[in-house]
DNA sequence: GCTTGGGGTTAAGGTCTTGTTAATGAGAGA
DNA sequence: TCTCTCATTAACAAGACCTTAACCCCAAGC
């Protein structure tokens, strides 16, 4: 339900500040380091906006940015150090929706990110009007496990799976990360929210009820695995 | 065919200068001095694009935005004098797509614009690629129900269903996106508009009303349904 | 084999959401 | 101004859902 955003910013110090500023304002946040960690990602995440710098390790933003637009219509917030670095990074050649120049205030930068996805919205909406109001349906699928992030719904072998609310938060959250280690604690915080007071052990029974609907054997999961001593890996 | 800007600033050199830069780039410009003349400009041109001075005479940069954004999903520039109003200028009550802070640098304004523009181009593509009829639908059908939307009617096997003015609302925004799921807030922001401060429960019991008049059974909606802990999903 | 600790499993409250109804208030039109 | 319609909110009921706590089981180390 919250939006999702990506930040690929190499600066832990301005990093951790973004992600802090955007939670608070109730967004949905994943931050990486890194041009190849960026790419991964904004595939699995599918993120409603990236905020994307350029100067980055690994592969730079230019190329992440370049690599992005061919896959995926996700708005790109570029940060660059250079001011003549714009007609690069708005033109042809790279593509960004908007892009702020450092150093930027973070009134500012959220006034640009919630533009931005407005505007998304809002371009959705003028599709529904514009005739049979098919859009795109976003999904996650794993083999016979579909997550349609649109309908909120999701299959097994076609057939619906009912979900209660968290048990849906919780599968869409290891849907996004499939193949991480998740610790309770993690999923506590982004799935049940920061100011979740309670027994980590909470998380294994909601486990439980997800693996009785999607395993094959619930007692024997390979899609939730136990991590001993960690937590959790979605593996799809 | 260039695409068409429309430029509102009532200061004549300013007004001038953008012109010019933006004829030299190409495209086609129109550049009118005050409110009033803009919302005329933009209703017959049909601009790809608005550059907007929030300073305005007559009917100032707010109100005429407030009002296109109504009409028009056209993207809209904003320029404004003070960095301390750009919380207004993105937020809820305006709704711009971007906004420039005077003084800025033409390079910078191009920059914009020609990002925006990317945008907009971009979602046509995506829009056409995905089938979307270009012309206005004048009936939504499902199955025995139907959406007369130049009639702003709706019948049911053939019989009128006599809807009061926030169901039919309602139940038109539902059809359009047919297969959502639609939170409350969303519904609220879009059924009710922008600046609805309220309770969401307002919306169940619409939900209820049209249940009533377009559920066989409303106890057992197949049409509207609940997605707990999400909203609603109209099911067709 | 025994011990230990983490994870699995279950069911009983307690809490939160939604359905439903009715009263109040706002606004249009007579 | 009065009347009527419609929208909003409050309040309660019903039921779904979440959390906790207790108990069980298994894995790994001894």
């Amino acid at each position: 339900m919250p939006e999702t955003i990506l930040i690929v910013e190499d600066e832990p110090a301005l990093r951790d500040t973004l992600a802090y500023n955007l939670k608070k304002d109730g967004f949905a946040v994943e931050a990486v380091g890194d041009g190849r960690s960026a790419l991964a990602s904004a595939r699995t995440l599918k993120p409603d906006l990236i905020i994307l710098d350029l100067m980055l390790p690994e592969l730079d933003g230019f190329e992440v940015a370049r690599i992005l637009r061919k896959e995926m219509t996700t708005p790109i917030l570029m940060l660059t150090a250079r001011d003549d670095e714009i007609d690069r990074v708005v033109g042809l050649e790279v593509g960004a929706d908007d892009y702020l120049t450092k150093p930027f205030s973070m009134r500012e930068l959220m006034a640009r990110v919630k533009a931005q996805l407005r505007r998304t919205r809002l371009i959705q909406e003028e599709m529904a009007k514009s005739g049979v109001a098919q859009v795109k349906q976003e999904k996650l699928t794993f083999d016979n496990l579909t997550i349609n992030l649109t309908r909120r719904e999701v299959t097994l072998n076609d057939k619906p799976i009912p979900l209660k609310p968290k048990e849906y938060d919780l599968l869409e959250f290891f849907a996004r990360h499939k193949g991480q280690m998740l610790s309770r604690e993690f999923i506590l915080e982004r799935v049940w929210g920061w100011d979740f007071i309670g027994d980590s052990r909470t998380v294994d029974v909601h486990v439980r009820w997800l693996r009785q609907k999607i395993e094959e054997d619930a007692s024997r999961p390979k899609r939730i695995i136990t991590v001993r001593g960690g937590g959790y890996r979605f593996e799809g």
